[in-house]
DNA sequence: CGTTTATTTGACCCTTGTCAAGAGTAGTGG
DNA sequence: CCACTACTCTTGACAAGGGTCAAATAAACG
C-alpha cells in the first residue's frame, strides 16, 4: 500500500519549525519510506531527514560504490536493482546481493569499502553521509533498532547465500534463485494478478552467473533444462514465467533429482 | 591484555546499589569483556549484566542452538570454538562461521533460528535471553551501538566467504582458510612469540570440508599438496606452522598458480 | 593394546568450466 | 525500412577440477 500524500497527511508534518519544505515533502510522497528504514523517523521529524538525504537517478551499469574506496555515504534505493559485489585481482567477481526498492547499501566499519556496488537497471537512490547516518543512530533509538534488524536480517540472507553457494548443485542454485526473484517481484508489485508465477530477472547471465558462483554457460543450460523440463516457461528472458512452484521449491532444496 | 580484578577496579565496580556481589565478580574478570559486546556497559553497571546472564561449560560436539527451533537465547563465547550452520533435507551442512573467544551467536530475527550451533572444543558460553537483549539495547545505546557494529562486521565476513565459496579454487580456499586461523590464533595469544606463524585448527576435515564448500578428501589432498610445496610444516593435524605467509597470502587471493 | 574414529591416498568419474561457433536482440544510421 | 554492428544468449565439443568410492594409515580412546 503506497502512501499516498493526502492533504490531511501533509498537515500534519513538517520540520521542527512547523514549515512544510519541498524537501520533507520529498520524503513524505516517498513511494519506499514505509518498508525501509526511515520509517523509524515519524512524520514531523522528516525535514530532519530530506535535510540529511539527496536523491539520485543513476543509468544502468553505473559504479555506485568502487571496492576499495572511502567509505563515505549510505544509501537507499527507491526503486530499480543495485549489484553488490567483492572480485579477485585477476577479475574473478561474486555477487553477494542484490538491493532492490526500499533496502539500503552501503554499511560499513572500516574506512574502506569491502566491496564494490553498481545500478543493473535505472535506479533511484537516496544519498547519505556516513556522518548523517551517526546522527540519526544517535539521536533515534528506533531508528537505530531497525538498522540492527535489517543488518541482521542481511546476514541471515547472506548465510542462505553461503549454503547455496558451497552445497547446491547449478540446477539447485538457478532454482533458489528463480524463487528468491518470484518473491522479490510479488514484493514489488502487490497488485500484479500474475504476480505468484512471474519473476522479473533485470539482470544479465553475466550477473546472474557471478550470483550463483557458476559461469554464463552453466547459467544458460540450466535454465534451458528447466524449460524443456516444463518447470519455467517464456521466451522472454528478463521475464520469466513459473509453471510449477512446488516443483521449483523441491528441485531448490535438494529433495528433487529430477 | 586480560583485566586484571585488582582490589582497586573491584571497589569502584558493583551493581546499582553499591555491592559488589559474586555475580558481578564474574563479569568483571571475564577474560573477554573488554573485547566483546559486554564492553559497552560500564563497571558500575556490571550487576545488570551479571543478572541477566548465565554462565555454561560444554563439551565438544555439543549443540547450542538447533535449527529451526525457537529462537530464545543469545550467547557470548568466552573460550573455545562454536560453529554455526546451515543444512539441507538431504542432509548437506555448510558452516557459515566459526564463532571464537569474545564472539557471539544467537542473533535472530524471525521467531526460529535459521541456522545451527555446536562446540567444536570445550567451550565456555554465557547464556542471555533473547528479551534480556532488547532490555539492555533499549537501556544502553553504546550496548545497541557496538552490536551494529559487531554485525556489520560478521556481515562483511560473510561477504568475503562467499567470494571464497562461489569463485576460488580449492587450493586458494584452504590457503584463506589457515590465514584465518592464523588471525586468529594471534588475537586469542597475543603473548606466544610463535603466534605470526601458528594456525590453531581445532576443527576437524569434515568441518573445514562443510566451511570451504569441499569434500573432506579435497581438504586433506590440498593441505598435504601445501606441505609438499614446503608452504606448511607440521605433522600434528591441529596445529600447523606456516613457513611462507607471503606465499600464502598470493595462494589466498589467486596471485600464484604454483 | 585392541577398537574405533579421523585422515590420507589412489583410481575413476561426473559436473561444471573452457573454448568456439551460431542465433537472437537491440540499437544506429543511411 | 533495412542493413550494419555490437551485444547477449544459447548450444556443442571437449577438458579438468573436484567429487565418489574404496582401501590403507595414523590418531584417539577406553
Amino acid at each position: 500500500m503506497p502512501p499516498s500524500p493526502s492533504a490531511q497527511v501533509i498537515s500534519h508534518a513538517g520540520n521542527r519549525t512547523g514549515r512544510v519544505d519541498a524537501e520533507s515533502v520529498r520524503c513524505l510522497i516517498c513511494t519506499v519510506r514505509e518498508h525501509n528504514l526511515c520509517s523509524s523517523i515519524e512524520d514531523q521529524d522528516v525535514g530532519v531527514l530530506a535535510q540529511a538525504t539527496r536523491q539520485l537517478s543513476l543509468p544502468p551499469g553505473t559504479t555506485v560504490i568502487e571496492e576499495g574506496t572511502a567509505a563515505s555515504a549510505f544509501f537507499n534505493v527507491i526503486s530499480g536493482t543495485v549489484k553488490l559485489f567483492k572480485s579477485l585481482p585477476d577479475g574473478r567477481r561474486q555477487i553477494t546481493g542484490f538491493a532492490d526498492a526500499g533496502q539500503f547499501v552501503g554499511l560499513s566499519n572500516s574506512r574502506t569499502y569491502s566491496f564494490g556496488a553498481e545500478t543493473v537497471d535505472t535506479v533511484l537512490l537516496c544519498r547519505c553521509t556516513h556522518a548523517q547516518i551517526e546522527n540519526l543512530l544517535a539521536e533515534y533509538p528506533r531508528f537505530a533498532r531497525n538498522l540492527l534488524t535489517a543488518v541482521t536480517h542481511e546476514l541471515t540472507d547472506a548465510q542462505e547465500q553461503m549454503l547455496l553457494l558451497g552445497r547446491k548443485t547449478a540446477r539447485e542454485k538457478v532454482a533458489s534463485f528463480l524463487l528468491d526473484r518470484i518473491k522479490q517481484y510479488h514484493r514489488t508489485h502487490p497488485h500484479d494478478p500474475d504476480a505468484e508465477t512471474t519473476a522479473s530477472v533485470p539482470m544479465t547471465r553475466v550477473d546472474i552467473a557471478d550470483y550463483l558462483g557458476l559461469t554464463i554457460e552453466t547459467v544458460s543450460r540450466t535454465i534451458s533444462a528447466l524449460r524443456r523440463d516444463k518447470i519455467i516457461s517464456g521466451t522472454e528472458n528478463h521475464c520469466i514465467r513459473i509453471l510449477s512452484i512446488p516443483n521449483l521449491q523441491d528441485i531448490a532444496y535438494g529433495l528433487k533429482s529430477i
